[in-house]
RNA sequence: GAGCCCGUAGCUCAGCCGGUAGAGCAACUGACUUUUAAUCAGUAGGUCUCGGGUUCGAAUCCCGACGGGCUCACCA
């Protein structure tokens, strides 16, 4: 933390922090403990006596911790706040050791204290730990944001994410959210015999996307790599390898480009591949993923986000790219050759601040223009856009019945690509003219453009089985099934710019 | 990378047609002691993000920098 921040708190609300952590030590109190032996968190006690009366005492003595989170009439009510929710304190002179009286007076809004008493309910209801006994277990020096507003800077939020967790209950779901949503996928995944795998994050060559990468040095090789953009080359190699006939990962991936509400520079990706099936599996698959993780976060498949109402109930339409974007300009790209195509999409690009295609592009290109320009966000319930252009997708295998097409799909929700899969591209020969071409189009200014990878061509050589492959976006997914606005409310730490 | 908007006490915010800064919460002192954003009285707390400029005088107007948000471009 750069200095000037460390000296935020240096001043004299936390030097009177710094006396009560001194005046506790002189009471023989540790006041950063090493344990504290809990019985019980704030939610069970809820649960177990959901049914005691008001007024009414319980005997039963427990030992709970947590965060202060509120002081009433001078010491007398504490409420404390653990990871499973709030219990109520009660700190009177007749049921308190005078340790305990003595550390209270020493106790701020923040600190992390631990409290032995007996449970009974309030006269006004309120399910309430007497305490006989105190134990600090983390004196605090800053103070809380206040607490009726909470921490509402976004910046502050994003920067200092234990306050935001803290003070923030949004917060604190949608993160939990997100870990149920991976879950979920785990959950679906495994049972079906899915082998989950970790392959490099640090790649010598960053191919399976097009995406600018972050560089980075090996020292020791004294070499280049790069951090991954995709781990897909990895994950067919293992295919190849026969690890398992079924493989997926959940893991990072990072690209160098520009951030937006959508876009952080490291994003979390499922990636999965299957051997035997073709993309129409992917398409079912998907499906029932997205479904389940909808399921488990918000127990319905009618959802709502920014204020949109989105139905996941299966199964979703399948509509190709040409017809989807022949229904919204009236223009067949199936029936245009390559230059008429790029003109066609130009002219559609025309007052937009989209860049015109160039005659490099090919007929996919114009497509996919025309597509994004006039489609895309357009598609807000689910859909599987097939028919994607042969010449946009280098990993993917010929449509069977029209080679300018890939059997390839994306799923859109929200206007948004959600998930991306093929009948994955197996014949090595194929794969070396589809890498010369996009070396072709890099040596001709594309910087996203893939570059030849030998060793992947080898190890299709040596036999990929026919496979299906699916990815899905999980932060865009969390985003979705959290009604979050923006990335950066999915991602625990998203990347800023260092103060 | 471009455009628009924002930056005032620990936090949430007023003040912004120029006259040198205010509230609530948090803190401190005290009162009260079965409260629920407890209440009451008092006290303290500021390089108004930073640097220039205009002006007798700048939180306020102008320029620049830094940080953030949104939109666009790249992209998932």
């Amino acid at each position: 933390m750069p200095e000037d921040q460390m000296n935020d708190g240096d001043d004299s609300l936390r030097s009177i922090r710094l006396n009560k952590l001194g005046a506790l030590e002189a009471l023989g109190v540790d006041p950063y403990p090493y344990e504290f032996a809990r019985s019980d968190e704030a939610a069970d006690l809820g649960r177990r006596h959901a049914a005691l009366p008001a007024g009414a005492e319980t005997g039963e003595r427990v030992r709970v911790a947590g965060r202060i989170r509120a002081i009433r009439n001078s010491g007398l009510f504490l409420d404390l706040h653990d990871a499973s929710g709030k219990i109520q304190i009660f700190c009177h002179r007749d049921g308190l050791d005078p340790q305990g009286l003595a550390i209270l007076k020493l106790l701020d809004i923040g600190d992390l204290i631990g409290v032995e008493g007996v449970v009974r309910r309030t006269p006004r209801g309120e399910l309430t730990v007497n305490a006989a006994r105190l134990a600090v277990l983390a004196k605090t020096l800053r103070p809380l944001p206040e607490k009726y507003h909470g921490l509402a800077d976004v910046e502050l939020r994003y920067r200092q994410r234990y306050l935001d967790l803290i003070m923030n209950p949004e917060s604190r779901a949608t993160l939990r959210r997100r870990s149920l949503v991976v879950a979920a996928l785990r959950s679906q995944l495994l049972p079906r015999c899915f082998l989950e795998v970790e392959t490099p994050m640090l790649h010598a060559i960053p191919g399976g996307a097009s995406a600018k990468p972050f560089i980075t040095h090996h020292n020791a090789l004294d070499i280049d790599l790069y951090l991954r953009i995709a781990p897909e080359l990895h994950l067919k190699r293992l295919l190849v390898g026969g690890l398992a006939d079924k493989v997926f990962e959940i893991n990072r991936c990072f690209r160098n480009e520009g951030l937006s509400p959508r876009h952080n520079p490291e994003f979390t990706s499922l990636e999965l591949y299957e051997a035997y099936v073709d993309y129409r599996a992917m398409m079912r698959l998907a499906e029932e993923l997205i479904t389940a993780a909808a399921q488990a976060v918000r127990g319905s498949l009618r959802i709502e986000y920014g204020g949109a109402a989105l139905d996941l109930s299966p199964p979703w339409p399948r509509r190709s790219m040409a017809e989807l974007v022949e229904e919204a300009t009236g223009i067949d790209f199936l029936k245009l050759d390559a230059p008429a195509a790029r003109d066609a999409a130009n002219a559609l690009a025309a007052n937009t601040s989209d860049r015109p295609l160039g005659d490099e592009a090919g007929w996919g290109h114009a497509l996919e223009l025309a597509f994004a320009l006039r489609v895309e966000d357009r598609l807000i319930q689910p859909v599987h856009v097939t028919g994607f252009p042969r010449d946009i997708s280098p990993l993917a295998k010929a449509d069977r019945n029209d080679p300018r097409l890939a059997e390839r799909f994306e799923t859109y929700i929200y206007g948004w690509e959600l998930a991306n899969a093929f009948s994955e591209l197996t014949d090595p020969r194929d794969q070396a003219a589809r890498f010369e071409a996009q070396m072709r189009a890099r040596a001709a200014g594309d910087e996203e453009a893939q570059p030849f990878d030998e060793d992947y061509v080898a190890a299709l050589e040596y036999g990929l089985p026919p496979c299906g492959g699916l990815g899905i976006g999980i932060d865009r997914l969390v985003m979705l099934l959290t009604d979050s606005p923006s990335i950066r409310d999915v991602i625990a730490f998203p990347t800023l710019r260092p103060r």
